[in-house]
DNA sequence: CTGTTAGCGCATTCAA
DNA sequence: TTGAATGCGCTAACAG
């Protein structure tokens, strides 16, 4: 049985008024005198009012509803970033739709569509792995749902996005370690798609070259971020004749399927071999043999800042103003462990 | 500027018909000639229609999302429980809205404000550790959004709840450290509002006794889940005059820390003293001292089920039925690593 | 200060 | 087989 619950129009009959006054008197308009005003709101407390929201939304065309779409929520990373996006969601009233891609663009595009046809007011996204693409966030714009790209933001300029700048963090892994007497340094590098700034690369060859240290191409190799594919490219760096005394990797997790793997062939993590990784993922810090150092992203405060400007946009939006494309670029930092 | 979108009438007008042939053009109503209705779907093709959801939940008092509100995403067994939760939502056409509590209870009412405002169409909820109350849940009755609970589950009877039953792992956990020549067996529990049940530490009194073993009060310690407070209750373990050789802890985190702080102290893990805990978190198997066994919880599972049962709820509703309170409990399992 | 009216987009009942 | 009319609950323009 559906329960019916009260409407302002109740709320008129019983008190024999119009309306539009009890919708006025419950929004404080001043037009209305102050008898009238807390009659109704008498009433409106004794019948355990509460506005349709859904009513509202549609009327409004407004849901104060906010979409995330993101890979997954099992990396810290993002379940860190969500916390800075709920947070600010929450304290502007808003709420926060999810959505996770699992790395795979289809599911991605399945969760667009479904988060338009749900009309939420703005997207949050970081893309899949496989995405190459993005006509599917692109037709937002017919919708007027504006999207904040964070941390895995497409590279094509007509975006807004947030992100964190790794080169300079990259420089100073080299750096770190070749003070720390490393020459031989090897480097896994992730997906192509993830890596199409190639900021991580880049800041290493710079750094090499700063430092004077030949670029052994042998020494590059690259995951697809499974656990074999890490393997294999692990195997592949121990085949090189002058093998590496240092690795960066991709990120926390390939580190540590790559120091797991280490250990089984009884290397010494950070002795006979060191690592230094991207993300600073706190389970390192219940390792026993965590990479040395770990690029700090700052998933928390990518998060609020892309939230902020999505609302920004959606202001904008409701203001019916035009805003020029925002890419917000955060310093990562060099964390030594 | 907002865009106009299209809307039935402006295909009604253009192929001069009228609102409601189109909506049951759209619909394939058995009634409608079929040129008529070839016509409509190519006018909307054309047009790019979309129906405006919002109109529709408004309209039919049904918004197609769930709503699930957790502790927290960071911790493992969360994260991949909302993948059970998900999964069965998109496959359903059902989208989720989050919402975290941080374990406050401010937080979670001000969730469950929220959602309901937003008419979810029901609610997943694993509590805060400070809920110990649940008003705020119940009074969704009113507003007929089904409430199903999942992993922590309120101590009360009127409840829907899918959980994993702690009882006989908590005897096996016993049994297995017992095998391994334990007899000194301290227990490390977590809140008492987690605790409700006492599953865990009835099965590990039952367990004792079975084994013959007599029970220590010096060796039974809580901790409120705070690193600082489980190195206290560790801490009280270490002065009791005759140590414990194993410790069963409350979940993996507290076991995480636990160990990174027994072995500060030199003690050596699994070999001086042995872990056990519950959760069997992924990230454990990182670690090169791991709990030697925890106690898994099928969070995937749980959340599969619960939302199964959410939407038998949800159905049962709009059929106008009433379902009797149905408590799922699945059976954990010890696993040795 | 308050009431009347219209309309958001759609589904649906009642007539034709 | 189709159309006209109604209403979901609320806001707001317009009129007193």
């Amino acid at each position: 049985m559906e329960k019916k619950l009260p409407t302002i129009k109740e709320i008129a009959k019983r008190l024999s008024i119009s309306i539009s006054t009890v919708s006025r008197a419950l929004h404080d308009h001043p037009s209305i005198g102050l008898r009238t005003k807390m009659a109704v709101k008498k009433m409106a407390a004794e019948l355990n009012y509460e506005p349709n929201q859904t009513a509202i939304f549609f009327k409004q065309r407004k849901t104060f509803t906010i979409g995330v779409i993101l890979p997954n929520l099992r990396e810290e990373f993002f379940s860190s970033a969500i916390n800075g996006i709920e947070d600010l969601a929450i304290g502007n009233n808003y709420i926060v739709l999810i959505g996770q891609s699992r790395d795979d663009l289809e599911r991605e595009k399945n969760i667009v569509e479904s988060m338009k046809k749900h009309r939420v007011d703005g997207i949050l996204a970081s893309i899949s792995k496989s995405t190459t693409r993005i006509e599917h966030f692109e037709q937002l714009k017919n919708y007027d749902i504006p999207v904040v790209f964070f941390d895995r933001v497409p590279d094509v300029p007509e975006v807004h996005s947030v992100s964190c700048n790794l080169y300079h963090s990259s420089v100073e892994a080299v750096d770190f370690l070749v003070r720390n007497g490393h020459k031989r340094i090897a480097y896994i590098q992730g997906p192509p798609t993830l890596n199409i700034k190639n900021e991580r690369l880049n800041g290493y060859y710079d750094a090499l070259k700063k430092n004077k240290i030949p670029v052994d191409e042998h020494l590059i190799v690259s995951t697809d971020l499974s656990v074999e594919n890490t393997q294999k490219a692990f195997d592949k760096l121990m085949l090189v004749k002058k093998k590496p005394t240092a690795i960066i990797v991709f990120n926390d997790y390939v580190a540590l399927d790559a120091i797991h793997y280490a250990r089984q062939k009884n290397i010494r993590i950070n002795k006979d071999l060191s690592f230094v990784s991207y993300a600073n993922a706190p389970l390192t810090h219940y390792l026993d043999y965590p990479p040395i150092a770990s690029v700090e992203q700052f998933p928390y405060e990518q998060g609020t800042r892309a939230t902020e400007l999505l609302f920004k946009l959606i202001d904008q939006k409701s203001a019916g103003q035009e805003m020029p494309y925002e890419n917000v670029v955060l310093k990562s930092e060099l964390i030594i462990h």
